[in-house]
DNA sequence: AACATCATGGTACGTTCGTATCACGAAAAC
DNA sequence: GTTTTCGTGATACGAACGTACCATGATGTT
């Protein structure tokens, strides 16, 4: 055999190039040859290793997914050992990905199933230049997957949601702690909370909002779901 | 002067065969061939009425605001008389347009402030083909706007968003009439509702979550804001 | 009737894209 | 030391795109 070399590294470093790319000039612009540039390498090897631009589209996105729920898991570990070792959640969550400052930047306490839930969902918000990268590029794909058949089959877009799933047992716990208040519904809450924070993400995204204002909406919101 | 046309009607005609390619094939994929075929016309009519595809893009934006301000409106004038006539949301709004069945379609009562704040948050949630189509383009649009300047600008991008507007005008005549709940922030509650209306439709328009839990979990969180 | 102008069709041009092809250096296997 | 396979480069190809150009009915005006 001749030289050998790292072909996961080397994918992932094209991968990652990509996402520089789209980051700058959006998903739907980006080409194999700026690819290829932005790697530092010809436009052959990005060929070589993916056959197909599908197939480094994809690639990116099991890497991003992958990397989304990393910085959750992190950021839940960071912010909450209080209460217990959440269900992990996992790839496939909803867009964002790191809040800009420390962890538990919000009203609630330090520790703890509140700042637990607001880190996972302060989480989702665009803050800096990496989480507005992973965002954008979530959504991108969002909007993709609604007319491309093998991107709707992808698992980052499977129905029940991970990062759901990981949120409605953080507030159950809540629940049986008895620091929620009455009315309270873990499932439902956990939608509705994982929906208005990717929504708030995407008006920061687009400029509608600025960050401090998503963050007050979404601590209001918590208010009425925690007791005070 | 030779045969005079109606240039409106013809820009509009365009304007809506490509809305319909767009919805089909997804905004990223549309040409100005199809659109021209979709419409019935040659491709130099299309660059005739639209001497660029940037414009054309920019004409269907504006068209598509409006359209979905008109529904909007339509939808609140239907809900809710009882509130006095609330301040016109006007185009510029988040995504979405037409709630399936008829309206009020929630567990709020028939009219008054409850039934029209639902009835605004429902307009934004894909339910049909129409709203489908529209979401997802909006969606698409606010996508653009990330990296393209020229379309950041547009009105539809602007910050104040007339549907916040309208939105937190109807909480707080609610509020004054005492239909709140205390602790209620008609700005703070108007911006999280509508962020979790635009992420609930999202998801909805992708295929992770069904249109029912959609407006379950929109219900809930109004249980939490209006009395009960 | 002649003309100017609007409206429309057909077609060609240059670019860019994704992909395929050809060619060559380097290193393990025999 | 030859051979075979891996890694890499440069380039070519066909398609599709947005746009520009040329031609020609149709229709008011003069």
């Amino acid at each position: 055999m001749p030289r050998r070399v790292d072909h996961t590294q080397r994918r992932t470093e094209i991968a990652e190039a990509l996402v520089r790319v789209a980051g700058r000039r959006g998903l739907h612009a980006v080409g194999m040859r700026e690819v290829a540039a932005e790697a530092g390498v010809s436009l052959r090897l990005v060929q070589y290793y993916f056959e197909t631009k599908e197939k480094l589209l994809l690639f990116v996105l099991e890497q991003l997914t992958e990397r989304f729920g990393e910085r959750v898991s992190e950021r839940l570990r960071a912010a909450g050992d209080a209460s217990g070792s959440g269900p992990d959640p996992g790839p496939g969550g909803g867009p964002g990905g790191g809040s800009g400052g420390g962890p538990g930047g919000g009203t609630g306490g330090r520790t703890g199933p509140r700042a637990t839930v607001e880190a996972l969902l302060l989480a989702a918000l665009p803050t800096d230049d990496e989480s507005r990268t992973f965002h954008h590029l979530y959504t991108s794909y969002a909007v993709l997957a609604v007319t491309d058949p093998s991107l709707a089959a992808q698992p980052f877009i499977k129905r029940p949601d991970a990062a759901e799933e990981a949120l409605a047992g953080l507030l159950r716990q809540a629940r049986d702690a008895d620091l929620l208040r009455p009315g309270a519904d873990p499932r439902l809450d956990a939608i509705g909370l994982l929906a208005m924070s990717a929504g708030l993400g995407t008006s920061v995204l687009v400029g509608q909002r600025s960050q401090e204002s998503a963050v007050a909406a979404l601590d209001h919101c918590l208010n009425r779901v925690f007791r005070t």
